[in-house]
DNA sequence: CTCGGAATTT
DNA sequence: AAATTCCGAG
């Protein structure tokens, strides 16, 4: 009931708010990728599972299991080679006032995810994988988009989310994905840079 | 490790 | 505006 992120209602919405979606990869003066997209991403796929994984229990927060890797990841996305953990969280500390992030204390590399200023349009995390909405697929190179901040200038009010539909472990009715993920299977490691 | 100020860079 | 780099303090 609650989670209808993959109907059409809201998938289809007349246009959003400020389309960086559209604007991600492509448009050459756009901004690049940013920090917490990219957190997201890793967070999407399980082959990084080992390297950063949503924290069980609380949701939205999440762990990084491998600093230095994660950090290597990110440094080859934006091609900053010298990029290391020390940077890369110094980063994630400006989204403490942002209010996208907070710090999960006392555990260490843990933090979490602000959903109340975000608002989850596609391939939640939780799900992993949202079904067709072919007209939503833009021009998106592998897969679905996965955040849109909702909060530009003007908040609606959106401050809900799918609930915890995590772990639920609902066995029946979504049957659990694994799409493209079987030939070749190069891992692909991600990400490159095209610099 | 974690936290931010400050100066730069993109 | 979002990050990167450098770094002292707790």
């Amino acid at each position: 009931m609650y989670c209808n992120c993959f109907s059409e209602g809201i998938l289809a919405a007349p246009v959003w708010p400020s389309d960086w979606a559209y604007e991600a990869e492509s448009s050459p003066g756009s901004r690049q990728i940013q920090l917490w997209h990219f957190i997201l991403e890793l967070l999407q796929k399980e082959e990084f599972r080992h390297v950063i994984a949503w924290q069980q229990g609380e949701y939205g927060e999440f762990v990084i299991k491998d600093p230095d890797e994660v950090a290597r990841l990110w440094g080859r996305r934006k091609c900053k080679p010298q990029m290391n953990y020390d940077k890369l969280s110094r980063a994630l500390r400006y989204y403490y006032n942002k209010r996208i992030l907070h710090k999960t204390k006392g555990k260490k590399f843990t933090y979490k995810f602000n959903f109340s200023k975000l608002m989850v349009a596609n391939c939640p995390p939780w799900k992993v994988w949202a079904p067709p909405s072919p007209r939503l697929l833009l021009r998106s190179p592998a897969l679905c988009q996965p955040l849109v901040p909702v909060a530009k200038q003007s908040e609606p009010l959106h401050s809900m989310l799918c609930t915890r539909a995590t772990e639920t472990q609902p066995a029946g009715e979504r049957t659990p994905q694994r799409p493209p993920k079987a030939s070749g299977d190069k891992e692909s490691s991600g990400f490159n840079c095209e610099c």
